[in-house]
DNA sequence: CGCCAGGGCCTCA
DNA sequence: TGAGGCCATGGC
């Protein structure tokens, strides 16, 4: 069933690219090793995208960098105030400015966090305030290239209605699901949770948009 | 104008 | 553990 949609989801959309660095989606240079630049910058978008569109986010970081690249140092020495006003697009401002602290203050603290073994960097993850369950496993899965199959909005609204899961499902229990039912590869997750970003965008949005969608035959629509 | 968006924290039962 | 309030912008 979940590899199956995959299947229909991929051959529909292609490739997907994620994630997207400097606002270009990159397609091709899936699960490749990232400089440490590019994964400071997948972490800051995860933070920023918290319950947040890409765009609003993409305009957030456009203006963090502001022609130098971003960095855990220079986000630490921006005054709070001013750093909040930089990322003021992306919503949530103060508070999420603070989360940039925080969260560049914990990598600085932890430079070797990709030697130690995957459930441990999740759970130092979870430690760091600002940081859940969804932005843990974002940042395992584009930044680290670990596999962690991401739970969001979306995939909770998809597969409910598709009739895969119940529509307030736990976001362990539903990734339980993923985990032990498609192949644990990191390329897979990758490309699978994209597309199920796509999909909730072409079609499966909060109001549903069930013209040509590439899953009609499989879903029992539970709306 | 109202609703939604690639959540998470805190509080209170 | 479950529900509910809070954070806040830009697009439509």
């Amino acid at each position: 069933m979940l590899n199956k949609i995959y299947t229909e989801l991929y051959s529909r959309f292609g490739p997907q690219g994620w994630w997207p660095i400097d606002g270009k989606y990159k397609k091709g240079r899936l699960n490749s090793v990232k400089s440490f630049q590019e994964k400071f910058e997948i972490i800051i978008g995860a933070v920023l995208t918290q319950n947040t569109s890409w765009k609003n986010v993409e305009k957030a970081m456009d203006n963090l960098r502001e022609k130098n690249p971003i960095s855990p140092e220079k986000i630490l020495k921006t005054d709070s105030k001013i750093l909040a006003d930089l990322i003021r697009p992306s919503g949530y401002f103060n508070q999420k400015a603070d989360r940039l602290k925080i969260v560049s203050s914990f990598l600085l603290k932890n430079k070797n966090l990709k030697n130690e073994k995957d459930n441990i960097i999740k759970k130092k993850l979870l430690d760091v305030k600002g940081i859940g369950p969804e932005t843990a496993d974002s940042i395992l899965l584009y930044a680290f290239n670990k596999p962690f199959f991401v739970i969001d909005l979306y995939t909770k609204r998809i597969f409910s209605r598709l009739g895969f899961c119940e529509k307030n499902i736990e976001y362990k229990e539903l990734q339980k699901k993923f985990h032990e039912n498609i192949p644990k590869k990191t390329n897979l997750y990758n490309e699978y949770h994209a597309l199920i970003v796509e999909l909730a965008k072409k079609h499966c949005n909060k109001i549903p948009n069930c013209d040509n969608c590439p899953l009609n035959k499989i879903c029992k629509k539970n709306l």
